[in-house]
DNA sequence: GTCGGCTTTGAG
DNA sequence: CATCGCTCAAAGCCGAC
């Protein structure tokens, strides 16, 4: 906690009228600064902390836009841009000579300034700073050569990064990996200088602490065990055993190199406005495929012949992938291993394939490679690991036909033996359903758009080929289309309109897929291949496990934590991006399910909770975020044995020169903000207000009881508005499904009540969760009270009677401890936390006017000598991990 | 009616 | 021997003003 400024602010003593200080404080601030620091009031009023100055950015200047890089970029769009003369044909001359000639180019344009780089081969990763093109001019102009994709990593002889995630570092641990201010030194001295010495490595020792390999985490005992979650190696043993965290990973990097690759100018989005071909093209069972052309010699089957998944395990394992084989008895992915066993023949013998990510990766490399290197594509948008659309726009000297056979063929042959199936038509949603007709190892061109509207054409498919429409959706369409069984069915109701599309399933998927019935792509669809750069860009970072959780106490939930939080924030580095918002969501075992899973570890029938915590101001700063992480942790109550899953997710990213640039949040002046202004400085503030004509919002009539989501909502009172919403929240549900059930028959109502009697069951449970047996969230009292916020009340009012007397009685201190005590034991450490603010917080107000009175209270160092004898220990002593023991040695400066 | 937060849905 | 049920974005819903 900063005191400084405070004090500066106290100095002034405001009760002798001396407001100059306090004056000038806040008439250096920006309006948006000022109003922010009013609104934390409201905020620190909430929290019981009642002074607490924000944390005022320093103004930062931004750093100067180099020229050259300025220059540079103008020069390239002059040559290449005005695109009325952009011809096709050049577009291609340009894409071909590529980033050879660009290069050659910048040398002929600004001269060759010396050969430092002679001999370097360097590859950038990652933001940087000074950013990409800008090294990337430097390396070029100083003689070496720059490589866009690590796919020829063969040949790097460097590597430059800022920050290198975790998992980049194993990868290129046998590289020169090195942070960028070596290009800018070397430049600077005219010389190579020696690597090692901006190596982003700096001890190798460290590297394997922060990086717990796959094979050090795990009990080489027995080969097949698995990592428990309490191991520090157990996020990244999960993951690495995870299909559905590699495909996430997956494709996030496809769409980061796509930008990349954008950014760099390699390359123009398509015309707006102007007619395309898409190519939608996947892999035939991707997994199964190269599972099989990779199998383990022990095992021997037929690909043709024989059903064939891949999976991990025997009974309840998930089939990431089967062969069309398998799909011909039933089998789908996604479907549990025993089920898929049940739909086959008893004298058919299923086989199963282990995962072979490496693999899969390969081919995945190789099949985009060979997609950029087709000339007639206008880009080539990655959707996933094996799914990819190209964009073609104007006319080719080959026929669609041919460009299909030459991508089947050369794939094949690269990847020795993987099928792609690709479909053809004029809009994506065509595209797509010509691929299904393509599958398995096929091509489809729809080349006339009548056939839109042909029956047999639309009898092939059911809902659930559209785009954008799930289970759910299906359910919904069934429902109100009763008696359509596939799209032509559909299109042929005689309630199929608009209206009824848009009423049924909602307003933009309606549209959609009512657009799509007559083969037409919808604005939002093709943002994709017009706006991709945006469509692209992140706008969340996020961390789910839901497997193999099985905590025992709070404190190895906290270590968890701390590990998630790492994880995170090393992939907000990457991003090089701030967060201001964490969302917590957990699944708790459903108070039916039984206490072990059918699936071995797997998370069961669950009820989820989730809280949304406001940061104040972006941040990455590990400390903050991880308290604030094991506060929520705490606020959603779910003791340690019951919980089965975890996601936090950071929103409202924005970048670090953004938060410099960008207003302050919290814009206005919130209701009731100023009235929580402490008397001491509401007359400053009223007077700075007034003179800058901020409007000040009249007070709040009557505070609505329902539903706060504020960070600094107490336990207490977040149970009561909890319990309170109840009723409303079941009658809300209970008046909705009425609504939807007048439109649907009677034959529904008893779908409906069981709905309703679901929803009854979820809420009993989550009544049950927060004041059952199990709950660890019995208030404690203190003093009689049961509510936090009043025992904070208490407390100030204690502490500012006895701190400038003789001090606390000792036995009030003796109940405050045992509260303290009985606080820390049940897990509710960050309310100790918060008295001990409100303490050191009135020991600065404190030992602040007594500096100005010359003298000193006896009652000053007693509840000095509380907090640091007394509160500091109870605080300390509940094992804390390293990370909040460091926020509070951080806070308490000791 | 618009805004913003929270939930649901779908994708591979 | 089990088994690795992620992660992102859009749209809908609902309450506040």
């Amino acid at each position: 906690m900063d005191h400084s400024e405070l004090a500066d602010i106290l100095n002034s003593d405001s009760d002798h009228g001396n407001v100059n200080c306090e004056a000038s404080f806040l008439s250096n601030l920006s309006d948006d600064s000022l109003i922010d620091y009013v609104n934390r009031f409201s905020q620190e009023h909430d929290k019981e902390t009642p002074l607490e100055p924000p944390k005022l950015l320093p103004p930062k200047l931004l750093p100067p836009k180099q020229q050259v890089v300025v220059s540079h970029v103008a020069a390239k769009q002059g040559s290449a841009a005005p695109s009325a003369v952009m011809t096709r044909g050049n577009y291609f001359v340009n894409k071909r000579l590529g980033q050879e000639r660009q290069d050659e180019e910048l040398k002929a344009k600004y001269g060759v300034r010396s050969d430092i780089f002679k001999n370097c081969t360097i590859y950038i990763n990652g933001y940087t700073k000074p950013g990409r093109l800008q090294l990337h001019q430097e390396i070029i102009l100083n003689g070496g050569k720059f490589l866009h994709y690590m796919s020829a990593k063969g040949n790097v002889t460097h590597i430059v990064a800022s920050n290198l995630p975790l998992k980049k570092r194993l990868e290129f641990s046998k590289y020169k990996v090195v942070k960028p201010e070596w290009i800018v030194d070397s430049i600077a001295q005219r010389s190579l200088l020696p690597w090692q010495d901006y190596s982003i490595v700096t001890n190798t020792d460290d590297l394997q602490k922060q990086l717990p390999l796959v094979k050090a985490g795990r009990n080489s005992n027995h080969k097949n065990q698995i990592t428990e979650c309490t191991n520090p190696h157990f996020l990244y043993d999960y993951f690495a055993h995870s299909r559905l965290h590699h495909l996430s990973t997956w494709k996030s990097n496809l769409r980061a190199a796509f930008l990349n690759n954008y950014r760099e100018g390699n390359f123009q989005l398509p015309t707006k406005g102007e007619p395309f071909e898409a190519f939608h093209i996947d892999f035939d069972c991707f997994f199964a495929t190269v599972g099989f052309l990779h199998k383990p010699k022990s095992i021997v089957c037929d690909f043709e012949k024989d059903p064939i998944v891949v999976c991990h395990g025997s009974g309840n394992s998930d089939i990431a992938s089967c062969n069309y084989v398998a799909r011909r008895y039933g089998i789908k992915n996604g479907m549990w291993v025993k089920s898929a066993q049940a739909m086959l023949p008893r004298d058919i013998k299923l086989f199963s394939l282990p995962y072979n990510f490496e693999e899969i990766q390969k081919a995945s490399d190789i099949f985009y490679e060979i997609l950029q290197s087709m000339e007639w594509f206008k880009t080539v948008i990655p959707v996933s690991i094996d799914e990819a659309i190209c964009i073609m726009q104007g006319s080719e000297d080959f026929s669609i036909e041919t460009i299909c056979q030459e991508i089947r063929k050369r794939i094949f042959h690269a990847t020795d033996g993987c099928t792609v199936s690709i479909g053809c038509a004029p809009s994506l949603v065509l595209a797509r359903l010509a691929l299904k007709l393509a599958k398995p190892n096929g091509y489809h061109i729809i080349t006339d758009d009548e056939i839109a509207n042909r029956a047999k054409f639309w009898q092939n498919f059911n809902f659930d080929d559209l785009p954008g429409v799930g289970r759910s959706t299906v359910f919904k369409l069934k429902d109100y289309f009763e008696g359509s069984k596939n799209l032509q069915d559909l299109k042929k109701n005689p309630r199929f309109n608009l209206e009824n599309m848009k009423s049924c399933i909602g307003d933009k998927i309606g549209t959609k897929i009512f657009l799509n019935l007559i083969g037409k792509d919808d604005d939002e669809s093709t943002r994709i291949i017009f706006e991709t750069d945006k469509v692209f860009e992140r706008k969340s970072i996020s961390i789910e496990i839901n497997w193999g959780i099985r905590f025992q106490t709070i404190t190895e939930i906290d270590n968890f934590l701390d590990i998630c939080c790492t994880y995170l924030l090393g992939k907000m580095a990457e991003f090089d991006r701030l967060t201001s918002q964490v969302v917590m969501k957990i699944m708790k075992r459903a108070s039916d399910a039984p206490v072990i899973a059918v699936k071995y570890m797997g998370m069961g029938k669950c009820d989820s909770f989730s809280h949304t915590s406001r940061l104040g101001m972006p941040t990455n700063d590990p400390g903050i975020i991880a308290t604030e992480l094991k506060s929520m942790y705490r606020i959603l109550s779910c003791p340690p044995k019951e919980l089965r899953g975890l996601s936090i997710q950071f929103n409202k990213l924005i970048s670090p020169i953004e938060r410099n640039q960008t207003v302050l949040p919290f814009p206005k002046i919130k209701k009731g903000a100023v009235e929580n202004i402490p008397q001491i400085l509401r007359r400053e503030i009223d007077n700075e207000l007034q003179r800058r004509k901020i409007d000040v919002p009249s007070p709040i009539k009557k505070i609505s009881p329902i539903k706060r989501t504020r960070r600094d909502e107490l336990p207490n009172t977040f149970e009561q508005q909890f319990l309170d919403e109840l009723p409303t929240q079941i009658r809300a549900e209970v008046d909705n499904d009425l609504r939807i059930s007048k439109k649907i028959k009677k034959s529904k109502i008893e779908t409906i009540k069981k709905n309703i009697q679901d929803r009854q069951e979820i809420d009993k449970n989550k009544r049950l969760h927060f004041k059952g047996e199990d709950s660890i969230f019995k208030p404690i009292k203190f003093q009689g009270l049961n509510s936090f916020k009043d025992i904070c009340n208490l407390i100030i009012n204690w502490i500012i009677q006895t701190i400038n007397d003789a001090g606390p009685h000792k036995n009030d201190v003796r109940l405050f401890k045992r509260y303290l005590v009985k606080l820390c034991d049940s897990n509710r450490t960050h309310l100790a936390l918060r008295i001990a603010r409100i303490i050191s917080t009135q020991l600065t107000l404190s030992s602040n006017k007594a500096m100005d009175d010359k003298q000193s209270h006896i009652g000053v160092q007693e509840w000095d000598s509380i907090l640091i004898n007394i509160v500091i220990p109870i605080l300390n002593r509940n094992k804390h991990t390293d990370q909040t023991k460091r926020k509070l040695d951080i806070e308490y400066d000791i």
